[in-house]
DNA sequence: CCAACAATGTACGGGGCGGTTAATTATGTC
DNA sequence: GACATAATTAACCGCCCCGTACATTGTTGG
């Protein structure tokens, strides 16, 4: 957060800068910690705008309107995350340490990014309605693939993992173990305590996700 | 849906009948689909009263405000979802029997309620704040755990679990994989295709379920 | 049968909020 | 340096939508 605002300063704009690509991006990072907190419906224009270095006209200038807005948040969620991702290398890892390290860093990345996770579960609830328009998310999504099916094909050559092993599936259960930990947070914890959510508790939960995926891929 | 409506009729209404509770759960019912598909800020009291066989002001008189009305929603629905969840009996079973049976058991459940999943996910995106005001909920769900442990003491003390095996840590698992499988469908089959979503692919999905965390505390 | 109260219907107000209009200032171009 | 165009501002509009005031009709108890 806070990031791309650039050079822009609000107090004192007397003879202001132009600075397109600045304003763009404060008004997005703005909207996406506004849309995360408040949803779509929820979340509210003017309050966005306040917390702006510009003025809501300036939203209607570069997005349209608020649902062009959502989009870009969204679009933009998603390509800093999957961002992210591409630092890992696991091709000079075992088959089975390449797997464990990377549902570990799907656990640990999901939790360090909770305004992602509720910008999906977000779109989940409006049916990802507005995912569909952006098949710029779908082709980066694939990667994501791409890396379980590596590890698949070199496991099973090594006679590890078993030869029935789909990437999809697996990539199924480590996003649902990952992303539920974050985003059924607050009712979880409000109805069985909180004890899982602090610290030592994920460590134990990592440490679980990591060995059912082991388990349940070892011949 | 369309349950609790009674013998309330609105068309030809001329001199009508009093009927506190089959107004009041009329409204809950109505109130409970327009919820679960738009939210709490995305819900239309103006909406739902149109679909009730009532007038929205009984909405006010019964409820108090918005807000109100969506407590009331929220603590039926989990009341529901968990009455269900009675009629099964593990105690005649194996252990290893009755925990599998649980899972497959959850998952479809979820599966089969979308309604109280989505719910749930907008209770999650609200931060639990309304389900804080409901003890009567917590309660509901520790029966929940219950099951688990009879499970997990029987289990171990048979030898066929790990002794390390935590109830709650075992609840979380479940849970996760029979959530998401719900909540985060029309992202994640937007994305990689609906195969798992339909009938042959759920069923891979559950039976993986199922081997995950049986392979997990076995042993 | 008549209060007194509970339950319901109708109509309306007020403000929050998405979106717009018109003017004003910077920037690049010939 | 003048002109076209992009970027930005401030003020404003209209309607959607939550909530309420008031009237009206059942219900119940004495």
């Amino acid at each position: 957060m806070g990031e791309g605002i650039g050079s822009v300063e609000k107090a004192g704009r007397v003879g202001w800068k132009q600075d397109p690509e600045g304003v763009r991006s404060n008004i997005v990072a703005v909207a996406m910690a506004e849309f995360a907190q408040n949803g779509l419906s929820g979340a509210r224009i003017d309050e966005i705008a306040a917390k702006t270095l510009t003025s809501k006209r300036m939203i209607y200038y570069y997005f349209g309107d608020k649902e062009g807005l959502y989009r870009t948040v969204l679009e933009e969620a998603y390509r800093k995350v999957r961002s992210g991702e591409q630092e890992l290398d696991l091709e000079h890892l075992e088959p089975d340490a390449a797997l464990a390290r990377l549902v570990e860093f799907t656990f640990d990345h999901h939790s360090s990014n909770p305004d992602f996770i509720r910008i999906v579960m977000i779109e989940n609830i409006h049916h990802g309605a507005y995912l569909e328009q952006s098949d710029l998310i779908a082709t980066m999504n694939e990667g994501a693939i791409r890396k379980l099916e590596q590890i698949c094909a070199r496991g099973r050559a090594a006679g590890l993992f078993r030869p029935e092993i789909e990437p999809l599936e697996l990539h199924w259960m480590i996003s649902a173990l990952s992303f539920f930990n974050v985003s059924n947070r607050p009712t979880f914890s409000r109805i069985f305590g909180a004890a899982l959510f602090r610290p030592d508790g994920q460590k134990i939960l990592r440490g679980h996700a990591v060995e059912m995926v082991m388990r349940f891929v070892m011949a």
